[in-house]
Formats: structure tokens, C-alpha cells, sequence
DNA sequence: TTACATGCAAAAGTTTTGCGCATGA
DNA sequence: TCATGCGCAAAACTTTTGCATGTAA
């Protein structure tokens, strides 16, 4: 499945597959929705037993954002992160907890015409926009509520 | 001027000002539209022979983010930078050229309905967002073109 | 006077690089 | 075969921290 999606994009490119390049993609897949920095792909696969240089994670991840297989996400920590690019899928933007750090999805995509109005503004060419908001994630709206009433009858 | 409002910025947060802190605002205040990391931020310091220790200007800068006089800003390199917030300005957003990393602002208020649409969706409350586009300026787009030129006619 | 800020140097953490060896095509 | 990729370890950076000294209030 993925892995012949992966030997054919590496071959369009004239790249290589390697047994590191495929554990390093999956541990993207298995990831799912969590967004990884190519350190945390390296202690994952680390996890699984499988004998990897960090170099080698550093090396692949850089690649694979290269070839479009994943997607390059920066947060406000400013920690460099990727998401596996989903053929297909509707542009979508972050949502991410001030608090706790978790990150949704949300889709969203007549924020093009903006790129339009973007350019005659600015007389930039836009290739690509990002959109990120920030707040407080269920799980800690109520934690930071019951926190509070604590610390209110502690007073 | 900017002088009296740290000093007064601090005393409202009982912290001391000092030459220090005034010196590291100052070089935001010079830097102008230029977002300047903290280790940016610290070699436009030494530059001025103003001899500070650079762990002093990470604290300072970190400082000044969280009394609400720095705003942090951190594009898709995954640097941590910072811009002076001016009071009363209109929210802004910010494009940046993919090639040469400069970066202009834009100013688009219209956005804050959709951080309603956001709560609603997804049960996150919205504190903040942050738009980003990414593209050619207009010195990059000519220069690309040249260069394009002369590599056609070299083959 | 004294609590807080600074400077220095060391530590911690992340990412990159050089090079000899291994390996995919 | 042999160009490319890998592992390892060192290097290069960036950012944080502990502690003695200096200083604003």
C-alpha cells in the first residue's frame, strides 16, 4: 500500500527505497493525526526496536517533505513538526491548545480568493497560506475551571 | 517616550527597569518592520558596543512577550522571532517570500467571525489566530525571471 | 537593605556534517 | 559495479540554568 506509493514517488525522483525510508514514512502513518519533529519520528522508531542513526530520521524526514509526502508545520514553540500530506483532502488549517499543546484539524477552504486579494496588495505571487488559532481545548477549559474553584476555596 | 512606557509597562507588573531591558526594546524599536530573534536581537546589541550578556537579552526578550510589548512570531524556518506591538494597530497578518525570507505585513480585520465558527466546531475556545501567506516579493519574482533566461539560453 | 536582575560559564538540547562502510538498482 | 544512502561521532548552533556579584527601589 504505502509502501509501493513510496518506492513509485522515489523513483519519479530518481531516489532510492531504503528499509529506512519506509519505517521512517510509517512511523508518520501510525502517527495518524499527531504531528511529529523529526526528532520525536526518531524516537519513535527507536521504540520499536528498529536500529536507526538520528542522521538518517533528520535526513529522511527532510526528504520526504521534499518529495510532497509530508507537509512542514511550525506552531508558535516553534518546534519544526510534519504532517503526512493526504492525497486528495481538503485544504485545512490548526487549532491548538494554549494549555496542553493538542492540535486539531479544520477544514476550511475559501480562504484562496484572500491570495488574490493578497496579491494586488502586496505584489507578492502567493503560493501557499497558513492559518493556525489558538485557545483552550475542551479537557482544559474544565481542568482550568476546577483549578480555579480550588484555588478560590483556598483563599 | 518609549523610555517612560517600559518603565511604566514594568512598574504596573512590579518589575525593575533597567538599561538592560531599555537597550534590548530599543533594538526592536530600531529594527522597525524586521522581526528579530533573541539571538538576532542580541548581536544588533553588540553591534552598538553595548556590552550585555546574551542570556540576559533571552530573559529580556522573554520578558517583554509576556508584559504584551513583544509579540511572538515564528514562520515556517521554525525560528522564534519577535515584532514591537504598536497600540492600536489593526490585526495583521504576514506574507513572506519562500525565497529571499523577507516579510511584509497586511492588515485584515474581517477574520475574528471565524474564530466563532472555530468554538463552534470544535469546542475550542479562540484566544488568538495567526495567517500566514508565503510566496514571491516582487524582487525575487524579476530575479527568478532573469535567471530562468540566462539558463535557457545556456542549454 | 534586600529582593531581584545580570554576567559568566557550563549544560542541555537540537540539528548538521564529514567520512568510511554498506547497499539498492 | 558504483552512485547513493547509512551509521557514527563530532561539530555547530540555539537556548537554558546555576550561582556569585551587582543594583534598583
Amino acid at each position: 500500500m504505502k509502501y509501493d506509493q513510496l518506492r513509485i514517488e522515489l523513483k519519479k525522483r530518481n531516489q532510492r527505497m531504503t528499509a529506512q525510508r519506509d519505517i521512517v514514512l510509517k512511523s508518520f502513518i501510525e502517527a495518524e493525526t499527531d504531528h511529529l519533529s523529526a526528532d520525536e519520528a526518531y524516537r519513535k522508531v527507536m521504540e520499536k526496536n528498529c536500529r536507526i542513526s538520528k542522521a538518517t530520521v533528520y535526513r529522511t524526514v527532510e526528504l520526504l517533505a521534499r518529495l510532497g509526502l509530508l507537509r512542514r508545520i511550525v506552531f508558535r514553540d516553534g518546534i519544526v513538526r510534519y504532517e503526512l500530506v493526504k492525497k486528495g483532502e481538503h485544504h485545512h488549517h490548526h487549532v491548538v491548545c494554549n494549555r496542553c499543546g493538542c492540535v486539531v484539524g479544520f477544514p476550511l477552504d475559501n480562504l484562496d480568493d484572500l491570495e488574490e486579494l493578497v496579491r494586488e496588495k502586496t505584489g507578492y505571487t502567493i503560493e501557499d497560506h497558513q492559518l493556525k488559532f489558538y485557545g483552550l481545548c475542551p479537557k482544559c477549559q474544565s481542568e482550568k475551571k476546577t483549578q480555579n474553584n480550588r484555588d478560590s476555596e483556598t483563599k
